[in-house]
DNA sequence: TGTCAAAGTTAGCGTCTCTTACATATGTAA
DNA sequence: TTACATATGTAAGAGACGCTAACTTTGACA
């Protein structure tokens, strides 16, 4: 046997083509977009032949549900980690949040707009379950700032909120072309003068 | 001559194919979204063969391009509408700003993600000058409720602002899966929540 | 060492696509 | 009526793509 733990790819046995096969996918998504991938490039940039995919996935929408499920749990954790270096309960969380939300979608727009640019029926449930994870995330933060006992309707309609704007503030941020109309104003600014805003407990409308 | 006016396609000469064609895009995109749109398929709808969508059109970005110039147009004209039937300064009339933009996403979502769900490099000239007509209106409204003196920076970062809950207010009520994690909030009462809540005079961090 | 499953490759089928070249029908205007 | 520009149809090219069947290499293990 000669080396196989050295990335030196010696013919057969690539060793771990299917991870070799979703970061190549990934990248391609991420620099021609979703509407122009195809498994062949996924192939030639992997180097293995057009075949080779599937013995690893069932077909081509299978590639890109697990590029989607690993960006999701890069996202998760990415999340817990810019969160937790603040005091639980402190609103510096929400906005580290809102912060790290951002900047994956500046990070990894390709896997942003493949979570959230589409609308071809009812995701999978896999995909919604790890979306909900993060969200739980989101809703727990925001019942201790508050000081809500749980999830009521309150923690709910905030979280709501503060998600609508995050995430139409992300989408906007990702083009240039929008971004501009904003007066390239810093998002970190905006997110610490909403969060102040929308987390306050004055309404016009009852809850 | 037979009659032309009529909507009765005889044989030849179909009267207005461009628009039969615009019309058959807007809606297979709408049904079956972007990514599954063909121009073979809004040949077949239209009636025609599929050589004759080149005697109106450069090609299939082209047809796409109209179709989308055509939905912003339509966009533009809702928006003055329904904000013109309140009293001019008033904040119901940005109130129904937000709800016409976040109807028109509901009502078009084909559209409306044609339009923001992509990242494919910089935008024509044209759809940009008509996204810039469509944000004109907001921001001059916002300094209008304001009472700034013009598109100053004060207004931009509250039109901004404005626009980025909107616009996430929009994606995420689009996809049942998203709008039932806010407990089916009505997106109404949510708008004029942070209505007021962008446009008061409060701030943590200096404008 | 021999066997076998796993993981590649080669070759190709079938389909759909956008697009063009050329033929044909139609309406208009002299 | 005739000529001509415009609008559509016919037919086909050229290529990419997803996927499968059948063959080959490899490494692990009895």
């Amino acid at each position: 046997m000669t080396d196989t733990m050295t990335s030196e790819k010696t013919t057969y046995h690539h060793g771990d083509l299917r991870a070799a096969l979703v970061e190549a996918t990934r990248q391609l998504i991420e620099e021609k977009g979703i509407d122009h991938f195809s498994v062949s490039d996924a192939c030639r940039r992997a180097g293995v032949s057009t075949a080779a995919p599937y013995k690893h996935f069932k077909n081509k929408g299978d590639m890109i549900v697990a590029v989607v499920l690993q960006s999701m749990d890069r996202h998760k954790h990415e999340m817990l980690e810019a969160m937790t270096v603040y005091p639980e309960g402190s609103i510096e969380r929400i906005r580290a949040l809102g912060q790290n939300y951002v900047g994956f979608a500046l990070r990894e727009p390709g896997m942003f707009l493949l979570r959230f640019g589409h609308n071809d029926g009812p995701q999978l449930p896999e995909i919604e379950e790890a979306g909900q994870d993060i969200y739980d995330i989101v809703q727990n933060e925001v019942a201790k700032v508050l000081g809500e006992p749980g999830i009521t309707d309150k923690v709910r309609q905030r979280s709501f909120m503060l998600w609508s704007f995050v995430h139409g503030l992300s989408m906007l941020s990702m083009n240039p072309e929008f971004a501009e109309k904003g007066g390239n104003l810093d998002p970190d600014l905006l997110l610490q003068e909403i969060g102040w805003r929308v987390l306050r407990d004055e309404a016009t409308v009852p809850l």
